[in-house]
Parts: C-alpha cells; structure tokens; sequence
DNA sequence: CATTACCTGCAA
DNA sequence: TTGCAGGTAATG
C-alpha cells in the first residue's frame, strides 16, 4: 500500500474498529510464510487472549499494541491490505490470515501477491524495527535543518535516496516523484549538490505531497484500501505519477517516465531539469 | 550500484 | 506474450 499516508490511514482507520477489542485466535492461514518471526506455532499461541491497547505506524509498518508487551506489527509492502469483518464471512482465495476476537468480529489479512509480512515483536524487537528506520518526515523533528544535513554528505542521486528507509521513512514511489515534481528538482541530482533553495523546497514538498496523500485518504492503484474496505482518492490528484503523455498541471510540457535506480520514474523534464541553470538564489 | 528474487494480475 | 506494478532483502 503501500506508502506513509495509506499505512496511516490502515492505523486510523483500525484504531478507531478495534482498540479494545480482545483476540480469540488465529483462525485461518494459509501462507505461513507470511510469518517472520516468531514461529507459527509461538505466533499463535501468544496471539491468543492478548487485548489490543493501541494502533499507530512506524515507517510503512503497522503497529498493534497489544497487552503483555508484544507488539503485531504488518507490513503491506505492494498488495496488502486489511479489513475488519462484522460478519462471518469465508475468507477469498487472497486473504491469508485470519484473526478473530472475541465478539466474533475478525481481521482479515488480503494479499494477492503474498509480498506482505508480519512480525510479533517484544520490546526489544520493536525497539529494533524502531531504529532501523530513518527520520518521520511528518513530525516535528523533520525540518529543514534535518534534512539538509542527511542530503549533506552524500553522494546518491536523490530519488533513491528519498526511497531509502534507513534514512527518511515513508517515502515510496508515488510519493517521491509526486514531491520531486512539486520542488521542480530532478530526481537524478546528487544529493549533496542541492542549493539552500532547493533543500528548503524539497522539505517543503515531500510534507506536501504526503499531506495531500492523507488529505485524500491516500492512493489507491489498485489493491490499497483501509480497514474499513474504502478506497482513496489521492489517485485522481497526481500531477506526475501514472500520468505519462499528460500535460505538466505546471508548464503544460508533456509527463515523461523514466527509469531510476530500477524503478518506473515520472518527471516534468521541463520542470525538473538535470542542470539548473536558474538556480542563483540561496549557496555559496 | 545493478540484478534477482519474492508473487500474481493486468494492460499493452 | 511481454512487461509492469505501491516494496524490500539478498546477492554480485
């Protein structure tokens, strides 16, 4: 799903169903592998009688709180999603895991292409997935200060290094070309040769971009819904992404794809260009 | 840094 | 039939 603002949606969305609630047991799987740790035996046996004390996201990952210090954590990766079932309903051929609570409502979790992952954690493994991941670009810590001194050393170009988790986290393909296309920078500049100027919209834009993602109730391509079942609406707000041989919403120039560090890329190649030669504000 | 693998569906 | 898809880990 798969990036910040759906997995925040997932969190609020579920947060809102199933706090409090009380786990009864896993009641279907059919994909263990899906399993990272502990074993699927473990998995199930402490699952049962936990209460879910709280939801939140860390990075793209889903974190449900649950009594006794364990931590059930998902992540959707490209097709995963999860509902809550009120009724007994049999789970299709891409539902995986079933959990079911106790007032007879179940968590489904749906993914076609069995990319997605899940990990029941102690605080040590929590804080571990915790420090594993980069900066929250949503949060207050993220300014542009913050951002400046992690493009500041490095030799990436900027795309990936957006897409790298370990140092911001969050940011997947729809997000970092959709905030590349709003700070008009190409996503093949190296990051340490960004301009004062270029930082600050950079910052500016990512933050947009995910905000506007979560206004919309994030993207959904094909797959991505929250756990009440609804769709987003961000999809019909892309000024760049999926939307080649569209007109820049900019300067009219036609969206062009490219390809970075192996992954489908979508400019404004009038916009964002390799070699600015306008760029006489901020620096040295 | 690039390639491959993990999976399945869908559009070209 | 081929290539592509919201992600990431493992391997040259």
């Amino acid at each position: 799903m798969p990036e910040l603002p759906e997995v925040e949606h997932v969190a609020r969305s579920l947060h809102k169903q199933i706090v409090g609630a009380h786990i009864a047991a896993v009641t279907y799987l059919d994909w263990e592998r899906m399993i990272e740790t502990p074993s699927v035996d473990q998995f199930r046996k402490l699952l049962q009688g936990r209460t879910i004390q709280n939801i939140g996201r860390r990075a793209k990952w889903l974190l449900i709180t649950l009594d006794e210090g364990w931590t059930l954590t998902f992540h959707l990766r490209m097709s995963g999603y999860i509902t809550i079932q009120d009724t007994i309903a049999p789970p299709d051929k891409y539902v995986h895991l079933v959990i079911e609570f106790t007032d007879g409502r179940q968590l489904f979790f749906h993914d076609i292409r069995k990319f997605g992952r899940t990990r029941l954690l102690d605080p040590v493994g929590l804080r571990e997935l915790d420090q594993a991941h980069g900066i929250e670009p949503l949060e207050d810590d993220f300014t542009v200060d913050a951002l400046s001194s992690l493009l500041r050393n490095r030799q990436a170009r900027l795309k990936p290094l957006l897409l790298d988790q370990t140092v911001i986290a969050g940011i997947g393909n729809i997000y970092a070309d959709e905030a590349l296309w709003h700070a008009q920078i190409h996503p093949l500049r190296t990051s340490s040769d960004l301009n004062d100027d270029e930082v600050a919209r950079l910052h500016n834009s990512i933050r947009k971009a995910l905000q506007t993602g979560l206004s919309n109730g994030g993207s959904t391509l094909r797959n991505y819904r929250n756990s009440y079942g609804e769709q987003g609406t961000n999809q019909d707000h892309f000024h760049v992404y999926a939307r080649i041989t569209h007109p820049c919403p900019r300067c009219g120039h036609s969206i062009e794809r490219i390809t970075v560090g192996q992954r489908g890329t979508h400019i404004c190649a009038h916009c964002q260009t390799l070699n600015p030669q306008n760029e006489r504000s901020a620096t040295t």
